[in-house]
DNA sequence: GCCAACGTTGGC
DNA sequence: GCCAACGTTGGC
């Protein structure tokens, strides 16, 4: 299994707007190494929800759905998208700011290459937000 | 609002 | 195929 982090400015679509509505195509995504790591998504795979723009943070945890398929708002080119479903709202968000001071978490891609819409996380960092969003006991 | 980083475009 | 110019993204 891995694991992943999707970015989304909350204006245009946030966290709530999953939760309210149960599962989302995650749709135009229109960058080569993003649609890499869509095409590596598997059923299951848990992925993290990070709001980009202001309040910058990781929200909520979503899992994948249903695995890449042609994204249907991509009138020309060969582009995907997958299904999520949200699975739980974090106790804590976890800000940029906790994100790049914490050792273990400091180097995600979200730090290295803030503009990738679509990153993979490592383990280690997966359970690094878990603990930093309060899911862990201390 | 500014600017750095990144990706894309187009001239050569 | 290279690279300068440009547009976009996103943090600050």
């Amino acid at each position: 299994m891995n694991h992943w982090l999707v970015k989304s400015e909350p204006g245009t679509y946030a966290w709530a707007d999953l939760v309210k509505g149960r599962r989302t195509a995650w749709t135009g995504v229109r960058n080569y190494q993003a649609r890499l790591h869509l095409r590596a998504m598997q059923v299951g795979d848990p992925v993290w929800f990070y709001h980009s723009g202001a309040p910058k943070e990781i929200v909520g945890l979503a899992r994948v759905l249903r695995s890449a398929y042609p994204d249907p708002t991509a009138a020309h080119g060969d582009w995907v998208c997958v299904d999520l479903a949200p699975i739980k709202t974090l106790p804590q968000p976890v800000s940029l700011a906790a994100i790049k001071t914490d050792r273990v978490t400091r180097d995600m891609v979200l730090v290295k290459n803030s503009r990738l819409s679509v990153q993979p996380v490592t383990a280690p960092q997966f359970e690094g937000i878990l603990r930093l969003g309060g899911c862990l006991p201390e």
